[in-house]
This record gives structure tokens, C-alpha cells and sequence, in this order.
DNA sequence: TATGAATGAGAGTTCATTCAT
DNA sequence: GATGAATGAACTCTCATTCAT
């Protein structure tokens, strides 16, 4: 069953998460997907393409929260909204996702090529929205992924903190914070 | 003499920064800092030790650069300007620097008590100009803490992007990103 | 059908001679047999026994091919002749056989008796043409196993050797060692 | 202590001619030597270091033990019988040299170039005494490597299975060996 | 104090064997 | 009979830590 390669797709980022990327055993990986360590090499190669499925098909699920109900009839300023808060609630209910990811991107892994080539996949749509945005001035004039940089990636990098517990959120604050988003990409 | 601690210390940081957080082992900072492997646990606890303290000896650096050339005398922005600069010049020129970060904070290393003693004990004064700027009413209504976020925290990711080669900067690309920082945190 | 079994047999027998004896798993066997791999166990107790069933049908193979064109009736020197010709030539087509019997005769699977058992089998024309030799005072006083083995075994070293490049054999050569086989065993 | 070192190689040298190429495994000589598994890795690279070292340490014990007591200056015939006996001498008293020995030359660690090397470098007077007998015309008019094999080859698989107890040898049978061994390599 | 040889637990990975289907 | 997913013990090798010197 296919149940059990998302079982150790599941138990590896949530090791990833909680116990740093080092931190991350094969064996432990068995044991938390209740698991032989053995049938984990029937779904993975080794240890390096465990990971990078583990990125890549966040990275999807990523991509489909990102864009739900997200309708390019409305108005821009509407779609940046909905767009903001599928991250958003993503990230807070999924708090391995970001935890994982820093470090997945820190590691020696992580490949330019490869990276270019997820997003062109999988973020294209979210990209094409900052373009549209640039292209009819509402937009800073910086490409299209330096946007979507300025207006979304810091997210991660909070919902990190507020999990840990460094920094406490709330509607007012989260207001607060996706209207800086906002302006920081609207062109002056 | 205190020149052995010194010599572990630098020794373990040279390492992380080039091989990254796992390829720091014992064996290979006693080597690198001419010491024996059990020299080393005559300064250090154990390795969790070690690396937090290259952590705190980092921690520090990156302070005393951030506030080199901030004159509380001056306006506003310009210090907010100096501020950024310093960031993202220590960054760009420190590139390994947050490849070990984020996995330090993910680590079981890191705990919130630590770090917000840290902050208090390293970045009081970033802390503060925020502070002054929000009591002034010239920044939006956040904890200074958020606002020092906004301004200043994806730097890391936009220069780890850029030295790896995700993304391209230029001086006109880098005035216009230090706009967008400085209008995230202004209020409206 | 017996078919399965024989393409396991085969399949393992590939194996070993190109991948080594240790080249050789069940996994392996069963995908080149295109069997399952919980089929081996319907038609070999283990690996062990599969690993016996392979080097039976060697010997098998290699008897059938020694004696091919030998014939009592001829003299005992034409006989010989024969025989060590027979021998050379199935070791050096078949170069790898040898490497595989080494490591078995070495293995904890080699036992005495049963190599005794399966000399009588296969070679008993074998050494009766040794033992008459010896009975008509053509050949040294020796037991007719140890007048084979002065003959003929050195042969399997010398074509490893050659097939491995470190020693250069022509005609001449060749019908040098003939020669000397043939006097070793001569009595004085 | 080179002590353990010593202990190492013997270890291996044991379980392979015991229990086999592959039954030896770095576990079992850590325990076989009494000295913990990650010790083996401060004398050894790795394991085919491991087992290059105890071919090669065996090689070289081999030679001391072949020339002791050859004279040149006596007469041919006396220093092939002290060779002999020498060879026969030492493969009678160090069985696992030889049930070793056969196994690491069919694996795929022999090359031919390091083999050449180490006749070189131990066996050179060996081969000098096999080439002087040719060129004074009482040795075949073959190269002296395989003068030498003919005449010493042999004694490796004789001993090796009279040790496994399948040949019966006493020194009539010896006589008769070394004789056969003698007018193998004379010229007719 | 300082050393570095020694340790042994644990890492990633393989593979003979089993068993529900 | 036949399958092949699953198992888990055993493999090679690394490395944080200890301790006799």
C-alpha cells in the first residue's frame, strides 16, 4: 500500500522538524512510521532521495493550499488577501513544513537547478499573479519572484518564531503584518 | 592558557561555516585547532556546549557589525539605512554564517529562553531604535521585535538565495528592496 | 515445472562467475531467473543449497568436458594428452569457473565427504586411467588422486593466472608444460 | 602497541581461511582480536586495506621462511630441495596462509600490477635461482616464473588439502613429490 | 594539564528469508 | 504453486567521549 511510503514521507519531516536534519535517523524513521528499516529502501533510494521527496512533495501540497480560492476575475488587492491567508494558516497548521524546510534548503542538497525547476511547477500561477501586478504598474518593478519573495517568504521565517514560541500573534498583529506585506511591494 | 579555548572555538566555527553544521566533528576541530580530541573537554562540556558557544561568539559579531555607524543622533531613516546596509553587507559577506543558523535553531540546541536572553544581551539597541520609532508614531503599532522582523530578518533568506545563485542583486534591485523594508514598518 | 528450477540454477550460475561469488544474492537470482523471490524456496531449502546444486552441475559439466575423446584403447600418452588438452581448454573458456570453486572449497559449505562422494561420481574414469598407469609401472608409485592432481590441477593456478594477464602462454609453452606434467608423473 | 595491529591481521587471516572470504567480517575480527570494531579503523582504511595488508604481510613472511637456509653457492639441486622443503615446511605449519591466500587472489582486490610489484619486491632471489638453472641449460628453456610455478605452485593445493584432511601424505609420498616437482622443471 | 589510543553505540544500507495473498 | 512486500539481523564505517599515561 501506498500507505506506507507516506508514512515514512510523514515520520521523516516530522523528525526533521523536531529533531534538526541531523537529528533525523533512518532507524528512527522506521520506528515512527512503524516500519521495518528495510522497506524503507522498497520506496527510496537511500537517505538523499527520501529527503528531496520529502521537499518536493511538500512543496506540492504547498502549492495547492497557496492557491485555493484564489480567482484571477477578482480584484488584485483581493487576490493578494487570499493568497496571504491560504499561507498563513497553511504554515501555522503545518508547523513541521517550514521547520523542515530551512534547513532542507541549508543543506547540500539543495540545488539551483533543481529549486528552479520546483518552482516553475508548482508556483508558476503564484508567479504569474506578481507579474500581472508588475506589468500594470500597481507593482514595485522587480521580477516577479523577488515579489513574491517580499511579500510571502517572511511568513515562514514567522509562523517559525510563533511556534516556537518566540513571538505571539494575533488578528490585530496578522492585519498589521499583511498590510506591510502590501505595501512593501506596491510601487511608490 | 585561555589560547587553547580560543584557538577550539575558532576552530569549530572555520568549520561549520565551510563544511556545514554535521561535517563538524570533534576529531576534525581538535585537528584544525592543533589540540588533542580530549583537550577539547577540558573547555567544553561536550559537543552541545561547543556549539553554543560558537553560536554566542557569533551572536555577538553580528551585533557589534550592525551597529558600526548607527548614530542615535541622526534622522530616522538614515540610521534605519546604516542599519540595513550593515545587515546585508554582513550577510552577503558571512554567507556560511546563516547556513549554520537555521540549523542551529532548529536544533535541539536552540530554546526560546536562551535566545531571548541573547537578543537582550546583543541587540538591545537594534531593539531599541525600533521602540523609539513606533513611540514616535512614525513606525506601525508592533512589538519592536516584529518591526526589527520585517525590516531586517529576510535579509537572511534573500542573501542565502543570492549567494547560492537563486536570484541575481543589483545596486538599483537592493534600493529598491531597502524601500520596501523601510515602507513595511511605516505606519500609514 | 522443473523449467523454474533449471533457470534459477542457470541464473545463479551467471552470476557467479561475472559478479563473484559474494555478487551472487537471491534477489539477484530471482530477477535474472525472472522468478519471484520466495520462489528460490520452493526449489531450494536455502542459499547454501542452492549454492551446492550450482557447483554439482560444474563438476558435472566439467567431467563430461575432460573426457570427451578419450579412449582406453589408445595409448596412455595419447590419453593423457587428451585429457590435459580437454582440461586447458575448458579452463581457459571458462575462466571464471575457477575463481568461484576457490571460495567455495574455502567455504564453511565444503565438506570432505562430500567431495569425496562427488569425486567418485564424476571423475572415476578419471582416475582409473591414473590408477592403470601406476598398475602397469608406467607412472610413480602414488595413489592414483595424487597422480591426477601432480597432472592436472596446476592448471586451474596457471590458466587463472593467464586469464588475469599475468602470465603469457603460447603454443610452445604450452606443449613445454604438457611435457612437464607428463614427466612428473612418469616413474624414474 | 603494534601489538594490536598484529592481532588484527592475524584475525583476519583466520576467519577468512575459516570461515571464508565473506564470513569475514569486521565485527568478527574486532572480536577475534579482542579489540573494539572501531579500533581496526586506526590501523586500516577500510576493509580491503585490511586484507591488502594481510596479503601482503603474508607474502613477506612467506619469503623470509622460503630462502632461509638456501646457499647459492651449493649445488643446484640442494638449494631446489631446501626451496621445497622450506615451502612445504611453512604451508604444513600455517594453514590459513594458504586457504587465505587462494580466496584473495580470486577476489577482485589481486590486480596484476600490485602482484608483479610484491614478486618483485619478495620473491626476486626465488626467481633468480629458477633463472640461473635455465640459463646453465639444466632447467626447460621457460620464463622463471613459471619454472617457479611448476615446481612450487603445486605444494599451496597439495597442503591445503591434505590440512582439509582429503590427501594422505608421509614422507615417501613427500619424496616422491619433490622428485615429480625436480624433473618437472628439468630439461629432457 | 594535555594527550590520543581506544571504545562502542549508532549511522546508512543490504539481503536471506518469510508469509499473507 | 507462485508472488513480492516486508522483515530485521548483520553488514561496514564514523565519531563523541573516556581514561591511562
Amino acid at each position: 500500500m501506498t500507505n506506507k511510503r507516506e508514512r515514512i514521507l510523514n515520520a521523516a519531516e516530522h523528525l526533521i522538524a523536531h529533531k534538526g536534519f541531523q537529528g533525523m535517523s533512518m532507524q528512527q524513521v522506521a520506528k515512527e512510521a512503524e516500519v521495518a528499516a528495510g522497506t524503507i529502501y522498497r520506496y527510496f533510494k537511500d537517505k538523499e532521495s527520501l529527503l528531496r521527496c520529502v521537499h518536493e512533495e511538500r512543496l506540492q501540497e504547498v502549492s495547492l493550499a497557496l492557491l485555493e480560492g484564489v480567482d484571477t476575475q477578482n480584484p488584485c488587492f483581493e487576490q493578494f488577501r487570499v493568497l496571504w491567508q491560504n499561507c498563513l494558516h497553511y504554515l501555522l497548521s503545518n508547523a513541521d513544513c517550514l521547520l523542515y524546510r530551512v534547513q532542507y534548503e541549508a543543506s547540500p542538497l539543495f540545488t539551483r537547478e533543481e529549486e528552479k525547476c520546483m518552482d516553475e511547477r508548482y508556483f508558476k500561477p503564484v508567479f504569474e499573479f506578481f507579474e500581472r501586478g508588475r506589468e500594470t504598474g500597481l507593482f514595485r518593478d522587480l521580477p516577479s519572484d523577488l515579489l513574491g519573495f517580499l511579500a510571502m517568504e517572511s511568513l515562514m521565517l514567522l509562523t517559525q518564531r510563533h511556534t516556537r514560541g518566540c513571538i505571539q500573534l494575533n488578528d490585530a498583529i496578522l492585519d498589521e503584518l499583511m498590510d506591510a506585506a502590501w505595501n512593501s511591494i506596491l510601487k511608490r
